[in-house]
DNA sequence: TCGCGCAATGTAATCGGTTACAGGGAAAAA
DNA sequence: TTTTTCCCTGTAACCGATTACATTGCGCGA
């Protein structure tokens, strides 16, 4: 009969069974026609208690996997999204892209990993993916997209998480601008004057909106702006250790140092220490988006957290709307998330003032 | 004429080109069979000038992009591997997954982001997307791995990366035992005696590995096994400081505490400072992995560098071998490179005995 | 002139699923 | 009993590429 020789070759082929069956097999196996077994797998509610169990008993005996290529190319769906990033090494987009990567799992897609070290080809070669097949819809990790026009003249699904103001599109983000405002009113109301500034590249749009969110904190509380209070970084620990280093040399320096991310203030509270300048006694520093590190430094980070978790979930869920939506979605709608002002020990009352 | 339909089709559907026009369309509009368009893609060598370049302003004309499901589907390739992590947002992973990304990208293969956070569901979810043909091949980072049977029971392509002595199959990685035993000899090298050690999670196969290092390399000098001076951490910024506290309040204190990674040393200097214990003057402080923040610390870290790329690239073409090879690969053996010792400040001699 | 070889091209089978459609049979309604 | 309905099942078309095989036409040597 039929069966012994399928029996046969499973033995023989026990280890390879899966390159080997297909749902052909099944179906023959089972006795019955390869409809029954997709439906058993794909709609199990349409077939008979019966068949299931001799389709199941089959699988089981050929070892049988579903050849999802297959499966996917007739559904014309990858099922997996690209997640555009600048450097996966940094820690606050490998923390994001940890929470794509779980809820898109969670929702049956898998994250393709495009990490384009701002190498406009690669991100080209990451949106080709998606005009391919090759993947359903981006989400792009970054303030500012040279990649956005291209994906949205093509009508791809596309989301940008951790945006700015200034960010074209659909941008999933907090108020950068009103976080720093925040951040600075919070130190005038501890009676700081004199607040020194550490920034991130000149030309980054995120830089841009903090900038604007300091000058503003600044201005309700009557302060002018003094240009040499800033000092430029570039988002990293060491650049941090320096342009603290600048700050504090100042013949007037400051009582209290805010900073555009974490790993700066990090950097800026290390070369504080090592000039025996205490934090935050003598000077006061803060941070911003609450990377792991933040909460177990000495002293522990006064920072803006962002509702990376959220962020990641409302991403995922816009674009998988997008992705099997019916209704058209809007593609140019900002959401803007509430940030959390995480209080720590890095910052007190400004000193005295002497003299 | 046809050509004149294809045109108008083409102009109304402008944006949504991409989503319509296949082969038999370019083919149609080309004046030439969908064979012909094929080989002008797969492989232009085998078509005529003149064919080449009608198909090329058909494929421009209608904005074709072929679809690589089908096309992968057809080969039975997915041109993409899983990189199975337990936690992404480790910087020293990271760095490897980037490297990896790009080896991989390079090869024209795409990175399936597998972050399974230590849990074995997740991980087996990863593995079935190989059984079920959406990825090619597994690259593991991870020093121990229980799937490792499923994955070889099944026969997949599955490479190791950054394993130990103990990792069963194929594996790229350091000799972690003779790397910390380099380190102690460097250190007794230099009149150290008393060497605290902050060792990672008890059970986790790097520290087996590397505590087998460090107590050779007591041995080579015939200094005596302490277990006082072993503090237990968990691979973290923030048990490196709880684990140096612990080591600097022995009334015998160590004159140099190893730590079997970067972030816990950091954290072991963070510690040693702020208790006004001076590194590398009073205890010298040492490392493992060289994560890009080591170089950059105050003071410099003194480490063991891993290969990381040459390692990524390895593990790369080893898993494309097996996946493309037509000579079966050898599915057991440890590539093992060579790390690097880097000399940063953190390690200086030991200070004179007292009394 | 004939036959051979080679290059270029076309036809159609194929990959492994999904699903529209049709058909069969049993139960329910008339 | 007949008709209707519903559930379950099978047949076969289909997705969009690749490629084996057949075919055509041309140039060249015999």
């Amino acid at each position: 009969m039929g069966c012994d020789v399928s029996v046969i070759r499973y033995i023989k082929n026990n280890k390879q069974a899966n390159t080997m069956s297909n749902i052909r097999e099944v179906a023959r196996l089972a006795g019955v026609s390869v409809a029954t077994v997709s439906r058993t797998l794909s709609h199990p509610e349409k077939v008979s208690a019966e068949s299931i169990a001799k389709v199941k008993k089959a699988i089981e005996e050929v070892n049988y996997r579903p050849n999802m290529l297959a499966r996917n190319f007739r559904s014309a769906r990858s099922y997996s999204i690209v997640v555009l990033v600048p450097d996966i090494s940094n820690p606050f987009f490998s923390l994001v892209i940890r929470s794509i990567e779980a809820h898109a799992q969670k929702r049956g897609y898998a994250v393709l990993l495009g990490d384009t070290q701002d190498n406009d080809e690669r991100e080209k070669e990451y949106i080709r993916m998606v005009e391919t097949r090759l993947a359903d819809g981006i989400i792009q990790l970054r303030p500012q997209s040279s990649s956005y026009a291209a994906s949205t003249d093509l009508g791809l699904p596309y989301i940008n998480v951790c945006g700015t103001e200034g960010t074209m599109g659909c941008c999933i983000r907090v108020d950068n601008t009103s976080g720093m405002r925040h951040m600075v009113n919070y130190l005038t109301s501890l009676n700081h004057r004199r607040i020194g500034l550490i920034t991130g590249l000149r030309g980054n749009p995120h830089t841009i909106d903090r900038m604007k969110g300091y000058k503003k904190g600044l201005e309700d509380s009557g302060i002018e702006f003094d240009r040499r209070l800033v000092a430029e970084g570039e988002y990293n620990i060491w650049s941090g250790v320096s342009a603290a280093n600048q700050l504090s040399s100042l013949s007037e320096r400051p009582t209290a140092i805010v900073c555009m991310n974490d790993e700066m203030a990090i950097g800026a509270i290390q070369a504080l220490k090592s000039k025996n300048i205490r934090v935050p006694e003598d000077i006061s520093v803060t941070g911003f988006d609450d990377i792991d590190y933040a909460r177990h430094c000495d002293p522990p980070l006064t920072t803006i957290a962002q509702p990376r978790d959220t962020m990641a979930q409302i991403a995922v869920d816009y674009l998988l709307r997008r992705i099997e939506g019916n209704e058209p979605e809007s593609t140019d709608m900002h959401f803007v998330q509430p940030y959390d002002f995480v209080l720590r020990k890095s910052v007190v009352p400004a000193p005295e003032i002497k003299g």
